[in-house]
DNA sequence: ATATTCAATAGATGATTATCTATGTGGGTG
DNA sequence: CACCCACATAGATAATCATCTATTGAATAT
């Protein structure tokens, strides 16, 4: 649907977006996305799957949890990373709003 | 699911699926989706919602159209850009099945 | 044919990204 | 207390990205 309509307002709905799209968007965080998808695991465990270093993965970590797709519990030295569903889920229906056209505007419909 | 048991011989899956969302992980690439929803629309009036040249639009187009989100059709002078819809809800279906806990490997799921 | 119009390409630049090595921090354990 | 262990931070680098100006190419109109 058009969104941009209804003026600079709501220009940052594509901005915050972009950010969380842009979080997922290299084949390494989605592999991540795709390990939590079976339930939670430590940092460590995760870098077993994966090539690169513990400051990469701690990195891509934080851009992921920044972004709001990923939760961390911490419990004494351990980092417990989990999907946020419900954010997760708020990022596909953005995108398939986005293509849905629907006549209106972003001001007149229940959003987010 | 967990795609990435199975092996090597899918990771490109990841990789592929990886370029199509990078390509529209900035602000003006899913403006232009939100734009095309509508309808087709030529660049230039594609260029009249955005305040950067018009090579930034063929640039941003040309990365949009070789991820396969949009199509072109070539008439005369002018290029008509329409979203294409197939491929988008593909990348939908790849995250939706991304974060869902289903047992099993992509190898023994139909899998586009 | 010449000018006009729409789009692509070339080449440059500054910002961001993914990655590394090296080091720091702070919670457990012996 | 002294040492591990899990993780974070600092700083560097090479690659990619978004954008620009300048120019080229190609289809149409006069």
């Amino acid at each position: 649907m058009i969104i941009y309509v209804g003026g600079d307002c709501l220009g940052n709905i594509y901005d915050d977006n972009a950010k969380t799209i842009k979080a997922i968007s290299d084949p390494s965080k989605l592999k991540i996305v795709d390990i939590l998808s079976c339930g939670e695991k430590c940092a460590s465990d995760l870098l077993e799957h994966f090539n690169f270093t513990q400051p990469t993965l701690s990195h891509h970590m934080k851009v992921l949890t920044e972004c709001g797709v990923v939760d961390v519990k911490k419990t004494g030295l351990w980092n417990h990373y989990f999907l946020n569903k419900e954010n997760y889920n708020k990022l596909v229906m953005f995108l398939v709003k986005l293509m849905k056209n629907n006549e209106g505007c972003i001001c007149e419909v229940n959003w987010r």
